[in-house]
DNA sequence: TAGTGGTCTAGACCACACG
DNA sequence: GTGTGGTCTAGACCACTAT
């Protein structure tokens, strides 16, 4: 009997899902298991691979979610035609990111303005006519250099708050994560070409490509805030699947 | 005691594991459980909600891959301080994201070359001097108007038979899923200038920013293929989370 | 050393979807 | 109808780590 039949190459006596789960991407890999192809049930493959069901559930249930199976009842469990492709991005606070690369950071409260919120505004978070708004201007330095600036608006019918709140030292992100956890996001990432207004922050050419993210932030249904973060020259944004 | 002590408002008999998910949401976004707080323990809420640990668990383990919670045996289970903000983006192929939209997909080969691979890119893909690449310039329509200029580059040591691939009528993105599924991949998002290259295949000026993706895959550890994909203007990358 | 999460098992029932 | 995945359970042992 071929050595590769059972994974667990170690030694240890119980199979375990990552086992599993690393077998069958090992019999995608090798084409063993073609795109489309069906799989064998779970059945057959905890009897295969001499571990319980829930065991190769568990395997099958985490390649389906990274994207290399389908899985449909009766019907049973494919190969992927086309493998679906997800990235994942970390959005960390603009501190922990400057803080991470070494560098020192620093906060500056560029403007502050309690204003009736303009038409896209009022559109974009569904707040009726005359509605007021907190309009904030910020920058974020990694050592001395511009990083970030932040053009945010918040929503002063759903907080308050925010209008008696100081922004000078503390950044509207972090206020607003401890003031408003655990919302709902929807995030957008474009390039623009810099205003006036981000060129001058940013300490770059006005029209020059900016790597810019817009995030819409709502709570419990009520939309909470909404900023534009355009990023200094040569910003990227990487990772790995 | 309180009627919200048990979830599954249905009247459906048994506990699922979504249900304890949301009622522990429930109470981190009440502030029942605050930022840093320590979770009671499996065993203790499972005999709250009634279910199996296994249960609870599975709610737990999928929290905290949701980047609300963090664990650590022994020390038990906290709500994370400043919760962890990820986001997910699909990686469709152009065909698909173009078809989905409604719109006609259009493919054209631009141009191919095989030339020594310059020095950026035998850096970038960890190649020998004097490998030999493969390099393609292609567009992809949608309703007839550009969408996306690739150019991508091929290294022939790990991928001869590329060499005598026909382009012409199928893009290297889908000749490769097909000849190398599953690969490991790097991909970073940017804002550029358009070069006149670009600028030229899009219809747009040169120095106009422009969403770029990049990408590089290895298959078993050897660079097979490295790509920069430039967005028509407006072009924006979008995802809730 | 002891407590907590991490995982496996064996068995059971259910829900969906294909024929 | 019937087969496949989806989930729950009760119990067990293991592995890490705080104390």
């Amino acid at each position: 009997m071929p050595a590769d039949q059972t994974p667990d190459p170690s030694g240890g006596d119980k199979i375990s899902f990552r086992d599993v789960k690393a077998e069958i991407r090992r019999r995608i890999e090798r084409r063993i298991w073609g795109p489309g192809d069906l799989v064998p049930g779970e059945i057959d493959l905890a009897e295969d691979f001499g571990c319980a069901r829930a065991t190769v559930n568990r395997a099958m249930r985490e390649l389906t979610e990274e994207g290399l199976l389908e899985r449909k009842r009766k019907a049973g469990t494919r190969v992927r035609a086309m493998p679906l492709r997800q990235a994942r991005f970390e959005i960390p606070l603009v501190r922990a990111e400057i803080t991470a690369m070494g560098a020192a950071y620093h906060y500056a409260l560029l403007s502050t303005q309690t204003v009736p919120a303009p038409d896209w505004l009022r559109d974009r978070l569904g707040l009726r006519a005359g509605a007021r708004a907190l309009h904030l201007r910020c920058l974020h330095s990694a050592d001395g250099r511009p990083y970030q600036f932040e053009d945010r608006w918040i929503n002063l019918q759903a907080l308050p708050q925010a209008e008696t709140a100081d922004f000078a030292l503390q950044g509207p992100n972090e206020w607003l994560v401890q003031a408003v956890p655990y919302s709902e996001v929807e995030i957008s990432f474009l390039a623009a070409a810099a205003t006036v207004d981000v060129a001058a922050a940013l300490g770059i050419e006005p029209g020059e490509p900016t790597f810019t993210a817009e995030r819409t932030t709502w709570w419990q249904s009520r939309a909470i805030t909404h900023v534009r973060l355009s990023f200094a020259r040569g910003y990227r944004m990487t990772t790995r699947y």
